[in-house]
DNA sequence: GTGATAAGTTAGCAT
DNA sequence: ATGCTAACTTATCAC
């Protein structure tokens, strides 16, 4: 109350015919210290004093509006940089999953497969004969596998 | 400005012995409404609508401080959640790493069995001597299939 | 002087 | 009436 200030949130229209005293509110805001000064004359130091504060105080209220701007723009990363771990989170644990049932998988016909050659050791007569009664629930593949350079791995099965 | 008003951050002080019209800021602010009124009783309209003015003001001052407060503590909620979902990432990442490791070992002595038995097919001679230097690039998978219900087909423990 | 930010004030919405 | 929040103002600090 009792301001004369010139935008109050609602009244930003302001008839430029009438109450404006030297300059507008966003010239005064975005003209040099030394523009100002030249075009401050004639004028008596109180009004200089009071348009100088009018000035600051325009320049505080873009500085408050940039601070806001800049605390939201900070809470949305954030926000989209949780999202993005989430998601993140989710595929690792996906591919986790899946690598968990190949290691079951590879885990189950290893077993089998040391199984086979140790039945092989103990009773080494028919080597074809014997073997695939050990289980009929088992299949054989035959598989083409990348090429190892040179380190023949040894059959050790334990 | 021209404002009488009492607190403005610097002026917290307040000499208590004379600008204090009935009440202090604090009673202004914690009493009810009804508690407020049976103090207010003979007073003019016009002090008793500034009494409830400033008692807004000052309910509105504590708003703004919780809400600057929340504010706050969500963006340290966020940052939060984010670091767990950081250490998560590394947790599962290590993991994925670990499976991965043990995944390429089991291919290896998987590999390194299925060569073995191919050998055993090929030449039956010696058993352990000659099978894994024959062919690398071929594999020998064993998959176990869904139970079958009728016999249980044992290997005969020799 | 300029820019940023915490705290206080005001306007306006929702209950 | 109460509580909350966006925008604004003021006080301060750092450069």
């Amino acid at each position: 109350m009792t301001t004369e200030r010139s935008s109050k949130a609602l009244k930003i229209k302001q008839e430029c015919g009438e109450n404006m005293p030297v300059l507008s509110d966003s010239e005064l805001m975005s003209l040099s210290v030394r523009e100002l000064n030249l075009l401050l004359r004639g004028l008596s130091r109180d009004e200089i004093q009071k348009l100088k504060q009018r000035r600051r105080t325009l320049k505080n209220r873009g500085y408050a509006a940039s601070c806001r701007v800049k605390r939201v723009s900070q809470r949305e990363a954030l926000e989209k940089q949780k999202m993005e771990l989430q998601r993140e989170v989710e595929r690792l644990g996906a591919e986790n999953a899946g690598m968990r049932k190949e290691l079951e998988g590879l885990g189950a016909r290893l077993a089998a497969l040391q199984r086979f050659a140790r039945g092989l050791e103990a009773g080494g007569d028919h080597l074809l004969a014997t073997a695939p009664r050990l289980n009929t629930a088992s299949v054989i593949t035959i598989v083409k596998s990348p090429p190892q350079p040179q380190s023949q791995r040894e059959h050790e099965p334990s």
